[in-house]
DNA sequence: ATCATGACCCCAA
DNA sequence: TTTGGGGCCATGA
């Protein structure tokens, strides 16, 4: 029998289906898999992914297009790299919204 | 049970 | 633009 899908489940999900050469923001992500405000949650939620898995988080920054991690940090160039791999401009840190935010 | 900490957000000033 | 405060909630000390 087909099982609920878990909280991640259901934010993984929502994040799969981001297109590439775009981007989403935490809370946008929360309120699309139907969990209101929970913006913190969907950070957790990435920071839980297993091995192997196609699902292309770098693609969910801040609301205010910022890069969530330091810029000092492993992680934050590694965001950057995938995303200007896709042709997504990133300047100082930031995207810009206007530009590459998903409208579905 | 309490406290602090996060890959956050929104609003007001 | 920046700051401050409240909201949210799983997790670990």
């Amino acid at each position: 029998m087909t099982m609920e899908p878990t909280k991640p489940q259901k934010i993984w999900q929502v994040v799969h289906a981001i297109p590439q050469g775009k981007v989403a923001s935490y809370g946008q992500v929360a309120h699309m898999a139907g969990l209101g405000r929970q913006a913190r949650f969907v950070g957790r939620a990435l920071g839980q992914l297993p091995e192997g898995h196609e699902v292309p988080w770098f693609r969910v920054i801040r609301s205010s297009g910022e890069i969530a991690f330091p810029k000092d940090s492993e992680m934050f160039r590694t965001q950057v790299g995938l995303l200007e791999a896709e042709g997504v401009e990133v300047v100082n840190g930031r995207v810009s919204m206007r530009k590459y935010q998903w409208q579905p």
